[in-house]
DNA sequence: AATAAAAATGCAAACGTTTTCATTTTAAGG
DNA sequence: CCTTAAAATGAAAACGTTTGCATTTTTATT
């Protein structure tokens, strides 16, 4: 009979394998993490003793020797979201490769939850962390400095990033999509941009967007610059408040699915784009290049970036934690489709 | 100077609380697994104490003991998916609710790596675990019942199923949407749907749509019966392909991602929605009601069964595996809009 | 074939908690 | 204020693995 408290979780632990197998626990446990060390037809026996009992080892037991757990975290504001979950997947997957698992948590854009959820993951004794943005209380940060916990920033790329970040450079993204509609000979603006506040990527578009302005000596006006929430149904319907009192001839959107919002709402009042308006999006959403018409946009690469940010993070903990080239800015390329045209 | 293996992790352990308060390991323990039953005077010492050396417990070490380890799994097929990433996003942060955490992977439709991922998770030692849909490989499930490990299929529906199952009736939502053109005269309807292998919400959503082509005694053919990936872009090809050799007044897609294509291959084409061509889809997305025209579709209540899962695994393993009323059958409301109309 | 070196394995002590059981402290009852 | 029961705490043995060190076995060298 197995020992107690394991036969009643109906699991055999390693023991039990060691014993079937005529070999000690050590031999067992060297079977799993280095099976090049264990002489071949120790190996076998081995192999099979697990497999007949259906062992599966208990990596929790293991990583109280082994500094590392195989558990790698994720902070994002929000799952339920095209572009995170588009990040999370590649993550996720990329981590898969490696033999990591993926503990994940969100937000919901209130940075002050990072606390606890890093604490959360921290007890899990998370091997390294990926956080979206720079914006971090400091807090949190500190408990991951403090235990030399991994961490890289991902999404928002900062070339004075005091932590390793990956990701694109948004400001870049915000002026080119801007600059493209002044080329193109607008001139009457709007801008429509998810709340700044303690969201880096957006304030870092924005502030693209309004270099462009200052560059051509324009005036981006308060009553031009409205702030919207990530979803299409509150931007399509800001939008049809906002086209009753002001006709510009363009709409600068912080994301697309804003942008989404703003095409819907020309479409239920009979404008057409890009005739009658202009709308350029940024992040280039699934369904944003097959949306009629096409939507102008920036193509932020979110599977390269998890991916990126997954390996960065393994690498880490194999070699250490000092990385040499700390930050990765990824490149973006603008989508000209058809949801722009000249004024 | 702290133990060793801690300092070299940076982290105090709870025998460091337990010096600095002037306590043992055992009462830190028990302030934090079970408050009430430390004296105030002490409890508030250990907490000083805790808080001044900044103590995060080792759940892991912990859950040696514990029977629990606190993380609960979900399996989905994808996590890149409009409406698994509701599903995820509640399932998460009910989780969060009750102070665990999900452990997540997607399998990608490839239903065999289920039993790899399975195996990683039971490693981690999961208290319990979320699969979508009924369709699974036999191996995994035998680990999870060899280990008594509660688990819970979600998504869809199955009175008969051997698992406890939360979900929707997809038989019924297939029924519904393909019911809705029949009332509304169409008999010359094409079926969009994707591959229903190893996917049982795709198998009973079509036949749900079947069953009423029989009940009409109309016959579907394979000629009107079309298989399509979950993409947005590969809909609307596939559509435009469609009406070049076909001209059906309908469209019933097997989910709204498959709509969007189609409608916006009708925008392409310069059909108009729903005069030329009447649009159904199944599950109600981000979009799906604000989109021009708004889609006629059934509501699926991602979040609701990702919180009914969520809070039934967590009371699986509080109350001990067996459950009373073991499946849930959440109702979905069928959303008449814009993209129907009689022929 | 004998010896040295290398490879494979075993033994036992960790790892950081929780928990049982024993002990001490506190509260209750007279 | 003493006795007894209850509550709070402590000591030490788990939990299932890994790993340093010791031992045995194999391989290479002469």
């Amino acid at each position: 009979m197995a020992k107690r408290s394991r036969s009643f979780k109906g699991a055999p632990g390693i023991v039990d394998v060691a014993a079937r197998a005529e070999v000690s626990p050590a031999t067992v446990s060297r079977f799993f993490n280095n099976p090049d060390v264990v002489k071949t037809p120790t190996r076998k026996r081995i192999e099979k003793a697990a497999n007949d009992l259906g062992y599966i080892r208990d990596r929790m037991a293991g990583s109280m020797h082994n500094r590392f757990s195989g558990t790698i975290g994720l902070i994002v504001p929000t799952i339920d979201n095209a572009i995170f979950s588009e990040l999370i997947e590649a993550f996720a997957s990329q981590l898969l490769e490696h033999d990591r698992t993926m503990l994940i948590a969100a937000h919901g854009y209130e940075l002050k939850r990072e606390i606890g959820i890093v604490r959360s993951l921290l007890e899990r004794r998370i091997d390294g962390i990926a956080l979206v943005g720079q914006d971090h209380d400091a807090v949190p940060m500190n408990m991951l400095a403090q235990r030399n916990i991994p961490v890289v920033s991902i999404w928002n790329f900062d070339a004075n990033s005091s932590i390793p970040c990956i990701g694109a450079d948004n400001f870049e993204a915000g002026r080119l999509v801007a600059q493209h509609l002044f080329d193109l000979g607008h001139r009457n603006i709007t801008v429509i941009f998810p709340d700044t506040n303690g969201n880096d990527r957006a304030r870092d578009r924005l502030r693209g967007v309004k270099s462009v302005f200052t560059s051509q000596q324009l005036n981006l006006s308060p009553k031009n610059l409205k702030t919207c929430p990530y979803d299409i149904g509150e931007a399509k319907k800001l939008t049809m408040k906002i086209l009753e009192s002001n006709r510009p001839t363009a709409v600068v959107c912080g994301n697309d699915i804003i942008s989404h919002g703003v095409i819907f709402a020309c479409q239920a009042l009979g404008l057409n784009v890009p005739q009658d308006l202009s709308i350029v999006g940024i992040g280039d959403f699934a369904g944003s290049a097959h949306m009629e018409p096409g939507l102008t946009t920036v193509r932020l690469p979110a599977k390269r970036i998890g991916t990126l940010a997954a390996n960065t993070l393994v690498s880490m903990n194999e070699t250490g934690t000092p990385l040499r080239n700390k930050h990765q800015k990824v490149d973006m390329s603008f989508m000209n489709r058809g949801s722009t045209a000249a004024v």
